[in-house]
DNA sequence: TGACATTGTTAGTTAGGCTAACTAAATTTA
DNA sequence: TAAATTTAGTTAGCCTAACTAACAATGTCA
């Protein structure tokens, strides 16, 4: 390993700490699962229609790239949300390859109902935490939020 | 809502939280996806490989409460675990429904082997982080480590 | 205008989660 | 001790979500 010395230690640091955090979102994420699902709308699903709802309208090219997903796949997610008509295509006037998608109001409306539900049982143990223990995870989220664009 | 009034915005602050962090640990995990599967084992195989090569042997039934996954879930992953010889099953002398599984030499190999790799795109990001900021991050991943059994 | 690029869709595969229904073994109880 | 119940795992079947490959439709440009 060529490393300066003071950062030999920062590397294994490194190391065990990415595979921490990776532990940890695996787990997380099996965890909200049901919540999602009790919401009557996938995790999948959930996450890409509040990007729209959030967001705004935005293509089919534009959302799959927010999500990190191919466009096939992002494809399938919008079919099943349009077919549960919380997502509505528009054509694009100008051209007439792409896809405009709008979460529908509906789509607005569970999203905003759901927002508390989706999450309760996590934001509820959060609450739980002290304020400086709380802040402390604020603060890793936004560091994690910063490093996934370049990851 | 019944609450002492300091933490009505915690409340809010929670909820905004939990939901910041389902995010991130869906779109962390999509990056790692890509990570694993060089590996040579899946996301879910390799995890629960790691229980087992870190942990040592245990039965099925403790592997998927580790894990929290369903039995059957977990029967299917060891399964194929199996047939990549990277798991092997021994019968418990003491009770004849238990199955006790151990990682093999090929299993703890591919682990060790995998340790770096898996994570090698996340542990570098990490590494350009500053200190402080690796701190924050590993104290809010303790905190999760911490938080997730009760979720 | 014809070649190329871009945008989405369709088809097919693999993986990982679930529940329900089953077998086999152990334990409890009448 | 025999029957009933509980526990551990497996099998089967279903669903979601990811991928790649191949395609159709549209736009762009030399």
């Amino acid at each position: 390993m060529k490393r300066k010395k003071s950062s030999a230690a920062a590397g294994e640091e490194s190391q065990e700490l990415a595979l921490r955090l990776h532990a940890a979102a695996i787990h997380l994420l099996r965890r909200l699962r049901q919540e999602d699902a009790a919401l009557g709308v996938s995790p999948a699903r959930a996450s890409a229609l509040s990007v729209l709802a959030f967001g705004g309208a935005r293509t089919l090219g534009e959302l799959a790239a927010a999500e990190q997903v191919t466009a096939p796949t992002m494809s399938r997610l919008v079919a099943a949300l349009e077919a549960d008509l919380l997502v509505a295509r528009e054509p694009d006037p100008a051209d007439g390859r792409v896809v405009r998608l709008r979460a529908t109001a509906a789509g607005l409306r569970l999203i905003e109902r759901g927002r508390a539900r989706r999450t309760a049982r996590l934001a509820a143990r959060l609450e739980a935490l002290a304020p400086a223990e709380r802040a402390a995870l604020e603060r890793a989220v936004a560091l994690l939020e910063g490093l996934l664009p370049e990851l």
